[in-house]
DNA sequence: CTCCTTTTGATAATCTTTATCATTCTGATA
DNA sequence: TATCAGAATGATAAAGATTATCAAAAGGAG
């Protein structure tokens, strides 16, 4: 379903190749189900490949992004973060906390939304000529936590 | 119904003054329907009032941001760009071009859009004792000019 | 007018990201 | 297998955006 298989896939005919480090970058979010900076990634990679410097992440993750095998994300920490775009945490959008900064995955009510967002979709792409790949929804309030305080 | 009427009304009582610096960039923003970075907005003050430093620049769209008057957006060009909260151009969300950079506002079906997002906003709230203040949406993909090339 | 807090300007410092460039690696081809 | 061209990499410099610092200025309460 996911993994390895598939991304041999989307790198052949790209004149890309899948080499060590790409293929550490993907295992990696592959693995965790958090929303990784590029300074996460690349301390995750150096325990197993001390070698690999952090350019190399940087161009990694970009180019994983421009194939659409990974998301891209700024939740206002002035960081990016990624993660794989067909993961095994499904479809979902975010709750972003203004207090501590927290992100929260969210997947309830992914049905409803799937619909509404498809149609609006098409509705856009049809008023506005526009070819759209991909959309975010981000909400942005106070979490639980942070109520507590 | 915008304007410094109601500006006036936010500040009292928070403890912040409403100053020159402050008033200007409000006003700024009050003026454009454009998405200002940083410098974008210094140099519209840097005319009027040279004297104004970029470092309250940075310090006042910060504050106007946690003061919920102003919104604050990320598309991926790597600089921070706001625009007034409650503006003439009314609720509206971002359709961003992957290849050129433009960003679209959209407000077509807004009022379906509000209405799925604010039944959605309370069942997460209370799901997640999650308080949303604010929330964005953005389509990624590529512009009717990008297509045409 | 005096005191205390807020705000500001200039600038240094930090942090993230991108660019550069010589070297290494890879796969295709002969 | 040896050769070659393009792709990828590592180290590091450079660029850009943002934040921190700190002394000076401004504003409001009494």
């Amino acid at each position: 379903m996911f993994g390895p298989h598939r991304w041999h896939g989307k790198f052949r005919g790209c004149g890309c190749r899948l080499t060590l480090p790409r293929e550490t970058v993907l295992n990696i979010l592959n693995r965790t189900d958090k929303h990784l900076s590029v300074d996460e990634v690349f301390a995750v990679v150096n325990r197993s490949y001390p070698g690999i410097g952090i350019a190399t992440i940087y161009r990694t993750l970009d180019l994983l992004s421009r194939m659409g095998l990974v998301s891209k994300f700024e939740f206002g920490d002035g960081k990016s973060r990624y993660e794989l775009a067909e993961s095994k945490k499904g479809h979902h959008h975010h709750l972003v906390c203004n207090g501590c900064g927290r992100i929260i995955d969210y997947s309830d009510f992914i049905n409803k939304e799937v619909k509404f967002v498809s149609e609006l979709e098409k509705e856009l792409a049809e008023k506005h000529k526009f070819k759209i790949n991909s959309h975010q929804i981000h909400f942005y309030g106070i979490c639980k936590e942070c109520t507590n305080k």
